[in-house]
DNA sequence: TAAATTAAGGACTATTTATATCCTATTTAT
DNA sequence: ATAAATAGGATATAAATAGTCCTTAATTTA
């Protein structure tokens, strides 16, 4: 019923990268400190994201990380389904998970619903529009 | 992001309750056969519902369980509470989980939105409610 | 072109959570 | 008493999550 650890990381590393001058490039190493995130780990979820679409990636000197999409067009779904794939509220409303009973099934019926409010909302703001009026307090997270 | 299976088979749980006339007592074993739900864990399972009081319980012979609520009382969203406690979408959301920096931290703000927003869609329809118009169907399950 | 820097990616390990079983005790009807 | 049923603690197994290690590849700069 929750988002990962990784998930939550790569929702913070969106968050350290929208802070930052659009298209400016950050090292991973600094997302690490600054968010306190496991530096290997950070670097797997990083490539999560980038197959994503949802930034880019520069390796070599002054290499790093950056925003592919502005702010305003990156949702917390988004992110979820970078790292987790498309949420699903059970196995069987997995994309992945082809039930043959769904047709005459209750429980799916009724988690489909709420599923589908779920997901509206996880998609109805973007990051943009969450982290507004919020400047210069983004020290710590929980 | 998803229920347990424990959750599910709570859920269907309530579903074959609710087939039977109010107030009838059904065994588990009943239960466990018509949802393929194993036993010994449906049992611990039935206890987690019965302490949250939507099922009540009765020893010995002709004994079972039965619903303590009507399923126009019951919702989804106290189903997976009496089993996984409060729906939380994140660790630093759940009740026992006392973060000091939740007043300035963006994870927390951003995500509590999106959960009381998912915590209301769980709770606006009722077993009842989602079950109508569906009589007769139930006999699989995904 | 060599060295330094930084990400990519595969293999592996550790930890935690979920799922399930086993065994014994307790309650209730006959 | 006996049989039928739930209660509940202890334990085992399996799966998912979290994290590390090592090697490779790309890029910049001296």
């Amino acid at each position: 019923m929750q988002i990962t650890r990784q998930t939550e990381y790569a929702i913070r590393t969106i968050l350290e990268l929208a802070k930052v001058e659009q298209g400016k490039l950050v090292p991973t190493k600094v997302v690490s400190t600054n968010q306190r995130i496991p530096e290997v780990f950070l670097k797997k979820t990083v490539q999560l994201l980038a197959h994503a679409g949802l930034i880019s990636t520069q390796r070599g000197t002054d290499g790093g990380i950056r925003l592919a999409v502005p702010t305003d067009k990156i949702t917390v779904a988004d992110i979820i389904t970078a790292v987790e794939g498309r949420p699903a509220l059970n196995v069987c409303l997995a994309d992945t998970y082809d039930c043959p009973n769904r047709p005459v099934c209750q429980v799916h019926r009724i988690l489909q619903r709420t599923q589908a409010a779920m997901l509206a909302e996880l998609s109805r703001e973007s990051i943009a529009d969450l982290v507004i009026g919020y400047e210069g307090q983004q020290e710590k997270t929980c």
